[in-house]
DNA sequence: ATTGTAAATGACACCGGTTTCCTCTATACA
DNA sequence: TGTATAGAGGAAACCGGTGTCATTTACAAT
């Protein structure tokens, strides 16, 4: 009598549904447990009445591997990181819940993982991260997206990772990008068609590539209809509500008052409404509002806000689907384009 | 000759930095790799120099135990999920960064895991969810707090897990209760200070208990200042925007007409701001608005919203911080009281 | 000095998978 | 018929930790 070992069970033993194990089905099916193996990681190297018979048996027991011991094994979890530094709640939801729709079945979790980019360390940070999870792979948010140390890093330790962008960077991982550039000739071709001419720009801070993008795409776009757009009607703000309120401030006391203004997002926008509001310049009869995003808040405003209309699920999607797809073609998504969603924001110019 | 084997380290082989398993600290260290197990899990059966030494060469050599193989060998993985069912973002990011902050350092990590309540078999989904990942516990954010089902699933499996709610349930599990009925008290009497006394509710859907805890704090407390809120002037709404604009426009429709309504949230309160806005009714001169939450919305609006203020981040950390501890003391994390965040939407009622 | 006892440590199996390498078929070809 | 050769499958080691139990050590009591 053996106290140690649980005495090898009898061939015809049957564990509980839901929590067989490899040997388990092994046993039953009368195979090794390489056997199984093979065929749940679909080699060919398995007759196929051998895999129908193993297969028959996991699903009779319910039978699903377990994701701590296959990583173990492999050297590699079954997560997959979401790396941000966004203060977009919204933005941050919807891309988590589109990764999630894009894991859905396939035994990968979403991790999540926020930092500070301001801390000059948090690089450090997120290496620990993926190390140590030993992550499958990791999604990069804008604005970590565009952080060449990073990416230096997640090469370095060889994690894969899927950058998403508002243009495609020429880098060795796997991208997603927007085509921001072409939003912003929507909403700068559509102010046009209204009838303004005297237009203001908040911009974000330059440093980051969506700034420079949508800028350029609406600055170009006008220009491409003889609209200039002079240095004294473009403001850097920096993507939150008070820069978005700071930079009306300034834009709407110019001479002559700009009948119309685009802000590079939506939270910035919304600094400019009430902006305008509390100078008793009626919106949209007076002044007209675009913003960029389509966040919630864009339809929560009173006039509803007009705004380009960014997929961020989609993006979400894409990016979680090209870091569980292992082929090393087609390693970028295809370019999302956004588009204008039009609303009350917007009028023609006051005579 | 043996080509399997990577020949047996020599004693004094040295691993690189970062990547050194118990082995190697095991064998660095002189020691059978179950005292280097000992320290880690800060066994007291260890002498204090044994001890000494070993920690003095994981830190030399930047040991982190693997997550995976402690997890298949504890039969128990180092993930905290979070199930969810909120349409608000921010809420979820709060939540999401809060249960992070706890988290920090201990080598747990962060897996979300929405779902959808309506689906009558969430609850198995969420089964699945915390079997196959074996997770360490999982904090159930409202509305899904508040489903019995889905607590008697995971007690039936044994997961632990931390409730939030409006209130402290009767519940074997760990509990994190907000006072909500002491922020809607705190709303009953702001505003009647400010002399209203014709006073709309805008409830959310009556199934939830926050909409019940909100609704009872706020009509008891009028009630002890003698002012009635007849069923007229309540309407049961679903929490959304949408919701909100409706209910606004039975409300304001009533006569007397209403001087001042409580949304029990702030998506509510901003369907209040709109229909009064359109309705050309002032806010506040004519009409003073309170929401519920105070999130980022609250501020963005014009004029900005008064609103009740839940410390979100907070209670994520203690529900976190509850599933770290495995006392089975103190299971409770302390009430939480949020309170009214005065802003412009209120002011007296015109006279 | 001997013994008893508790503290400290180690040997070995085990968690549930994968990898390496080897064996045993079939089938194809000379 | 003999013999490569590729396909199918298995045994054992391994991934990096923990659990169980036996053994050694240290020290107090006899």
């Amino acid at each position: 009598m053996s106290p140690r070992k649980p005495e090898a069970k009898s061939p015809t033993a049957k564990p509980r549904v839901g929590s067989a194990t490899i040997n388990d089905i092994a046993r039953l099916a009368g195979v090794s447990k390489k056997t199984v193996s093979r065929v749940l990681n679909r080699s060919p190297l398995v007759r196929p009445e051998t895999r129908e018979k193993v297969s028959a048996l996991m699903r009779e027991y319910d039978y699903v591997p377990d994701p701590q011991a296959r990583a173990l094994a492999f050297r590699r979890s079954f997560l997959i990181g979401m790396v941000y530094d966004n203060p977009n709640a919204q933005y941050i939801v919807n891309m988590q819940n589109g990764a999630l729709e894009a894991l859905r079945g396939s035994g990968y979790e979403l991790v999540v993982h926020p930092c500070d980019s301001r801390n000059s360390d948090y690089v450090a940070g997120v290496r620990e991260f993926v190390k140590q999870q030993r992550l499958h792979g990791v999604i990069l948010v804008p604005r970590v997206s565009e952080d060449q140390a990073l990416v230096d890093m997640l090469e370095e330790v060889g994690c894969r990772y899927a950058r998403i962008a508002a243009i495609s960077l020429d880098s060795p991982g796997r991208m997603i990008a927007t085509n921001d550039r072409h939003g912003a000739t929507e909403a700068a071709n559509y102010l046009e068609s209204l009838g303004h001419r005297t237009i203001g720009l908040v911009t974000g801070p330059m440093r980051y590539l969506s700034a420079r993008e949508r800028s350029a795409g609406f600055i170009d776009a006008l220009a491409r209809r003889d609209i200039k757009v002079p240095p004294s009607r473009i403001v850097e703000g920096g993507y939150t509500f008070e820069s978005g309120v700071a930079a009306a401030e300034r834009l709407l006391a110019g001479k002559p008052r700009p009948t119309a203004i685009f802000a590079l997002n939506d939270e910035m926008a919304a600094g400019v409404f009430k902006t305008a509001i509390r100078m008793g310049i009626a919106v949209p009869e007076q002044l007209s509002i675009v913003g960029f995003d389509d966040s919630p808040l864009a339809s929560r405003l009173w006039p509803s806000l007009t705004s380009v209309r960014l997929p961020i699920r989609e993006m979400g999607m894409n990016a979680a689907a090209l870091l569980l797809d292992s082929e090393q073609h087609g390693r970028s998504a295809p370019l999302i384009t956004p588009h204008l969603v039009v609303r009350e924001s917007c009028a023609p110019p006051p005579a």
